[in-house]
DNA sequence: TGTCCGACCGTGGTCAGACCAATCAAGCAG
DNA sequence: CTGCTTGATTGGTCTGACCACGGTCGGACA
């Protein structure tokens, strides 16, 4: 525990309030004098020491909080992090939320996060992935007749695959998408659960997916989730026009 | 310039201070309620409405502010953003200087970004847009021997193929991880083009990523681009160990 | 002698009110 | 009608204070 903040020249930055006290903490983060682990001088501390208010400390510690830069407990002190993509779900979440306000665009973003994560799961995931996995498959089929059960496990199992994928950027970007896919097809599997061919997408579909992670063969397990994806984007499309849905054809093919 | 922000529940957040004022904004900007645009309430005001001190409001404005989410002009007003992957640069700045390892995990992002995005330009990209890529293909060739320049063209060519992808979600996604990838693929290529086979890898693979969107192969298209990572992933850990490349090999196969 | 508990202090979290400076727009003078 | 002045608005900052709770340390007790 190094708190030894050299107060050498406080003048360094130029900037007044704000931008001096954040241009002063970046410093040293870039630097390395600031390292994963240190605590920074507490609050008051920091004010005098860099001539500034306390607020100001505030909004400047708040900054580098937001790029997870930093971990301020509360009345323990503030504590120098090891950066973590995690800290990227809030700007994704709320960038997708407003720029793409066509949901197919997000979706597009989610087929392509999830196909490579299931090339990556079917190579890397580790025995517990796989448990966790099957487990998720198993509460596929029960929950088949109830919408919100249902999704739930839906989600689950698709969220598990990228789970497995053991890569931290991945599933961040997953989740953001998530929330956003989450909002607009809530409702949408009450209109599909209708259609009969719906029990085979739903069970057969997701076991094919397994099966494929199971065997690591990322080639294949690519290929199915495509289809997958595909199937239930016709599902979505026949049921907007009020259509009777001919997946099984395309499924024959 | 529309400021209407209801005050229908102002205690709908549980949270307090800090967290009730950020979530606040967070759910309007979700919801969309708050547009790219729109005025919000002056500080005062804003801290009168939710039951909070002005600091704390300044505290959750510099927190979106950190997001790209919300921009504070000196003395004019806060106004909702568009969201600019931009602003991710002070967090990768730092993150990757800690862990350098995020670049792999980012890398897998970037890749299953760009294989979706080529599978669409395939499918999508309108005439200006194989002519832009066309564009970025030419100039790589005569940059071959300028690791700078031939750097900034392939990037570019990379670009258009996303761009090509018509998705505005992908191009997001795409731009913050090149943010990344650029940062630390930067020295390499100096490295790798001693490698005559490197001649072979930059020009003809372009070429065929190019011919594959433009012959409207999706499947083709995702293939090339992947064989296309694999190699230069190839390259450099071959490099990263001193070897010399045997990517021909590989390309025979 | 050793252990446990409680008071104190430091810390972040928040509040209230105030002053400054620059902007913007309305009102005034030319 | 034009150009300048002026005042209201708004962000930027400061001061000083209070609260609640975790950590620490010393004293009381077994």
């Amino acid at each position: 525990m190094n708190d030894t903040i050299e107060i050498t020249r406080v003048e360094e930055a130029g900037g007044r309030g704000f931008e001096k006290v954040f241009a002063f903490l970046r410093a040293r983060l870039l630097a390395g004098s600031l390292k994963p682990g240190d605590r920074l001088l507490p609050e008051r501390d920091l004010a005098a020491h860099l001539g500034v208010s306390r607020p100001v400390v505030r909004e400047a510690l708040r900054a580098l909080t937001m790029l997870g830069l930093v971990e301020i407990r509360d009345r323990v002190g503030t504590v120098v992090r090891r950066p973590d993509v995690g800290v990227l779900n809030d700007f994704f979440t709320l960038a997708i939320a407003q720029s793409a306000d066509l949901v197919d665009d997000v979706m597009q973003a989610r087929i392509a996060i999830e196909c490579q994560a299931i090339r990556l799961a079917a190579e890397r995931a580790t025995v517990a992935d796989l448990e966790r996995l099957r487990a998720a498959l198993d509460r596929i089929e029960p929950t088949i007749d109830d919408p919100a059960a249902g999704a739930r496990a839906d989600y689950e199992f698709h969220r598990r695959i990228v789970a497995a994928a053991r890569s931290e950027t991945l599933v961040v970007l997953y989740d953001a998408m998530a929330e956003v896919l989450l909002r607009s097809h809530a409702g949408r599997r009450r209109t599909l659960e209708s259609f009969g061919a719906m029990r085979t997408y739903l069970i057969d579909d997701h076991r094919r997916l397994f099966d494929a992670v199971v065997s690591r063969d990322p080639e294949r397990a690519d290929r199915v989730l495509r289809d997958h994806f595909a199937i239930g984007d016709e599902f979505r499309r026949k049921a907007a026009v009020g259509e009777a849905p001919t997946a099984t054809d395309r499924r024959a093919t």
